[in-house]
DNA sequence: AAGAATGTTACATG
DNA sequence: ACATGTAACATTCT
């Protein structure tokens, strides 16, 4: 579910309810293996006392810092969530662990899936170090993504959703960003001008933002869908050019955006837009 | 009712 | 080393 402008808003959410500087003084697991790295029991023990100093985003991981030195990292991966509740408030189905607070507050996470991982570090730097650039950090610039993707071989695609080339992309918002930039999917990444580089790089950056400021992507009404904090529907879905709008006019030239399947992941194109070979200059 | 689903990783094969 | 594919994780939604 949650790409990078999803992360982000749940961190800017996380923020805005003040967490930062509260003191964890319960932590319940109800489905172990949603605890990453060591033991259940190590990692509650660890968490419990300490002092949420900072709250931080780095790809699609929520970075919570502790007062003791180490951290919290957070993966919600497919359907994962955080919501704020009270202890009175019952426990819902899926929901796999809870951390109470000093003010009577829950951090309750639910995620249908089980995929999300929660789990203690001592070295952040070492466990994000495989990341590539944050996409909108001064630090990505063009010429990081071509030096990144140009002597590869394989395919935009697949390349832009790997997170040790650029971190935070997924499914939805490469297939926008590739819309935007006018290129296909299965292009070679060897195969890009200087100004393809240009005009994806800038694509990157825009529907990431774009997403942001819609406080992220809610496709469906479901349980698996993606909510912030207070259960609120981010409202990207109507700036989304092609991705699950098979079938329907492409909003630049009008033919119909075509659904194919690129690693393995369901594909969004525009035929007319995005042409596999040369010449397709929107 | 079969297939797909916003993610990542390990393993296999070319 | 790189590219590509499959399976696995587990459940819901269409």
């Amino acid at each position: 579910m949650p790409e990078l402008p999803e992360v982000e808003t749940v961190v800017r959410d996380l923020r805005a309810e003040r967490l930062v500087g509260r003191t964890i003084r319960q932590v319940a697991v109800h489905w172990p293996a949603t605890v990453g790295g060591g033991s259940v029991s190590g990692f509650r023990g660890r968490l419990a006392a300490r002092t949420i100093r900072q709250i931080a985003r780095r790809g699609k991981y929520i970075i919570m810092a502790l007062s003791d030195g180490w951290t919290l990292l957070v993966h919600l991966r497919m359907t994962g969530q955080i919501r704020l509740a009270t202890p009175s408030d019952i426990r819902e189905k899926h929901e796999h662990l809870v951390l109470t607070l000093d003010d009577g507050r829950q951090i309750r996470y639910r995620d249908t899936r089980k995929f999300g991982r929660w789990q203690l570090v001592r070295d952040v730097s070492g466990h994000l170090a495989r990341l590539g650039p944050e996409p909108l950090s001064p630090e990505f610039t063009v010429r990081r993504l071509r030096e990144a993707m140009s002597r590869r071989s394989g395919m935009l695609k697949p390349l832009l959703l790997n997170q040790r080339i650029l971190a935070g992309l997924g499914n939805i918002y490469v297939d926008e960003a590739l819309w935007e930039a006018g290129l296909h999917p299965m292009r070679s990444a060897a195969s890009l001008t200087a100004c393809d580089y240009r005009r994806l790089h800038a694509a990157i950056r825009l529907v990431l933002r774009r997403g942001i400021r819609a406080r992220g992507t809610t496709l469906g009404y479901g349980k698996t869908n993606f909510r912030g904090l207070r259960e609120r529907a981010g409202s990207n879905r109507r700036n989304l050019r092609v991705f699950r709008r098979t079938g329907e006019p492409c909003l630049r030239c009008g033919a119909k955006i075509e659904r194919l399947r690129v690693a393995q992941r369901s594909t969004h194109v525009c035929p007319e837009c995005q042409r596999v070979r040369e010449g397709a200059k929107p």
